[in-house]
RNA sequence: GGCCCGGUGGUCAAGCGGUCAAGACACCGCCCUUUCACGGCGGUAACACGAGUUCGAUUCUCGUCCGGGUCACCA
């Protein structure tokens, strides 16, 4: 046994299997030339992000160009950042949106898949496994530096300008002798495990980013920890190590981790192993005081995935507006196919934008109302009272009493070819409607200024008498205009046009003063609809206040 | 500060040496119209700056500036 198989065997005893152990366990997978593999690794400290669910979204779509297969890892390495809930939050988010999992965390506590477990906390020994390894061959050593020691490093390194880190001179134990090592583990002296790492500042690794292009960088001479002083591996270390056992072929993740791909191309390569393709996406940007900014999880409410829940926002909105950030050419397509499931896109990576993309909130509205705009009543109202039951048991409560009217309410209009779209999100759709229920209605009898009161009650008079409820569209609005000439008003919206001056108002004015009457707004849907849900009665109370109301002005 | 990424209208973006520099959202106007919304038509508005390469640069190179990221026993 040479110096390095002592130390090794000194500082992990318990490991006693060999890397090819793992090897044999997770084969290497059995897929089509080209095929990838893709994964989201999120670790459990915090609710779903934004960002994670674009960067799913993506690595879904990429998976899903080639028919391959797409894995959740949770990286719960931090134990004391971990947060009660946070694994069920983000994969019940990433399935909410849709996001199909096909291995690893396909539930908040079910993992499904040859090569798991899939949760950083439950693989310790493997990556002990291949520390152990790597210590063998000379390529990792133990290190008892504590905070303080590595602080005061630090100071020294800044004191002189010089690039601060655990690398060259100031790498201490980086040639610690085995003797030296077992008389600290002796006294106790906790350690962790650092990567001698072979390389050079000088020197150049170079790589091509599936979105960015080459980039190049200066080689990681940093003895970087790998294994925790709790013997638990960096994220670096147990990407390696997983991604490479999982079969991952892209790795497609945030750009803030574009810095320490130095160090990831540097571990796979001492540990034997093929490096993944990577593909860094630019995070989703926000306008703070004029600047532009990474969207941030304490500071942006909307950071959280939560909040569009929250707001009623579909999650298919949130995903149309993500896959418009994602693709510059899928915009295009969807004007080409209108109706068609966003997974008919056809996605390509290069067509990723290199720069980050600010959240833009009116364009995520635009794509909402158009995709709430083309669903079903049924499906509307479903929708709705879903939300309504959680956000607003109130509204829920008023819905629940009468379904069917509530789908009379949300169908005004959205059969039309060309259907309204006054509904963003859930949470407009109680004051879009509240004139329809008893419960929130609140008269209001405000006419537009150029229409006066006496006419307001002559029109009114007259068509409480002409009012007929059978009639459709056309011969509501024929009344309408029948009536006209009762306040001098016109019965030709041309003929008011060319000489407003002779009338008191137009047909649409007329109808305006019903409308106000009956739902106490001067904009609506159609009233002839609005009147044949409300009922006769309704109707008819409705417009004796008015009148009297308008008679007291 | 070192290293890296980015910089086309307010926003998202096409563009890959020669374009009157697309399109979408937002905004404005007009049309349609029982109001509003929808829809249609039109409009305002952009290549950060400076050198170089070139017959010609938004496009290539360099520098400057600006924005972002990263420099942990966090991911």
């Amino acid at each position: 046994m040479n110096d390095f198989e002592r130390l090794a065997e000194l500082l992990l005893p318990d490991i006693d299997k060999d890397p090819s152990y793992y090897e044999d366990k997770f084969p290497a997978r059995n897929l089509g030339e080209g095929v990838r593999v893709t994964r989201v690794a999120p670790s459990p400290t915090g609710y779903l992000h934004l960002g994670t669910l674009f960067v799913s979204l993506i690595n879904r779509l990429v998976a899903d160009s080639t028919g391959g297969i797409f894995f959740t890892r949770i990286e719960d390495t931090d134990k004391k950042r971990e947060v009660e809930g946070g694994i069920a939050d983000i994969i019940n988010g990433v399935k909410h949106f849709g996001i199909k999992i096909d291995e690893g965390f396909v539930e908040p506590d079910r993992e499904e898949g040859a090569y798991g477990p899939y949760k950083q906390s439950m693989r310790a020994e493997i990556y002990q496994c291949y520390a152990k390894s790597l210590i063998k061959q000379g390529l990792a050593y133990p290190c008892f530096c504590t905070e303080e020691d590595l602080a005061a490093t630090r100071a020294i390194q800044e004191a002189n300008k010089i690039r601060t880190g655990y690398h060259g001179e100031f790498a201490k134990h980086r040639n610690i002798t085995v003797d030296e090592a077992e008389a600290l583990i002796k006294e106790g002296k906790p350690f962790v495990v650092r990567l001698k790492s072979p390389g050079s500042e000088e020197n150049k690794v170079i790589f091509d980013d599936g979105i960015k292009g080459k980039i190049e960088m200066p080689e990681n001479d940093e003895d970087f920890v790998i294994l925790k002083s709790d013997g638990i591996p960096t994220y670096h270390f147990a990407h390696a190590v997983d991604d490479h056992l999982m079969g991952t072929t892209h790795v497609i993740r945030g750009d803030e981790w574009i810095s320490s791909t130095p160090k990831h191309l540097q571990l796979f390569k001492l540990l034997g192993f093929k490096a993944p393709k990577y593909v860094h996406v630019s995070p989703i940007m926000k306008l703070d005081n004029g600047a532009k900014r990474k969207i941030s999880k304490r500071k942006d409410p909307e950071a959280a995935v939560h909040f569009f829940a929250e707001q009623g926002y579909p999650a298919e909105s949130v995903i149309e507006y993500l896959m418009t950030i994602a693709a510059s050419d899928f915009e295009d397509w969807r004007r080409a196919n209108p109706t068609e499931d966003y997974k008919k896109f056809k996605f390509n990576i290069k067509k990723m934008s290199a720069s980050g993309a600010l959240f833009d909130t009116d364009k995520l509205n635009d794509v909402s109302k158009t995709v709430i705009s083309r669903m079903k009543v049924d499906e509307v109202v479903t929708r709705l009272l879903d939300w309504a039951k959680e956000y607003d048991p109130e509204f829920y409560e008023i819905l629940q009493k009468d379904v069917d009217r509530a789908k009379a309410i949300y169908n005004i209009d959205r059969e039309n070819p060309k259907p309204r779209k006054d509904i963003i999100k859930w949470s407009d759709a109680k004051n879009y409607a509240e004139y329809m229920f008893t419960e929130l209605y609140k008269p209001c009898f405000e006419l537009p200024t150029h229409i006066s009161t006496e006419s307001a009650v002559k029109i009114l008079e007259a068509y409480k008498t002409a009012y007929d409820p059978t009639h459709d569209n056309s011969q509501w609005f024929e009344t309408i205009k029948s009536i006209c000439p009762a306040a001098n008003f016109a019965t030709d919206t041309k003929a008011y046009k060319a000489e407003p001056e002779k009338y008191a108002g137009s047909p649409g004015d007329a109808s305006t003063i019903i409308r106000v009457s009956i739902t106490g707004r001067t904009n609506t849907p159609d009233l002839c609809s609005i009147m044949k849900v409300l009922g006769y009665d309704t109707c008819i109370a409705r417009i004796d206040a008015a009148i009297a109301h308008f008679k007291t002005v």
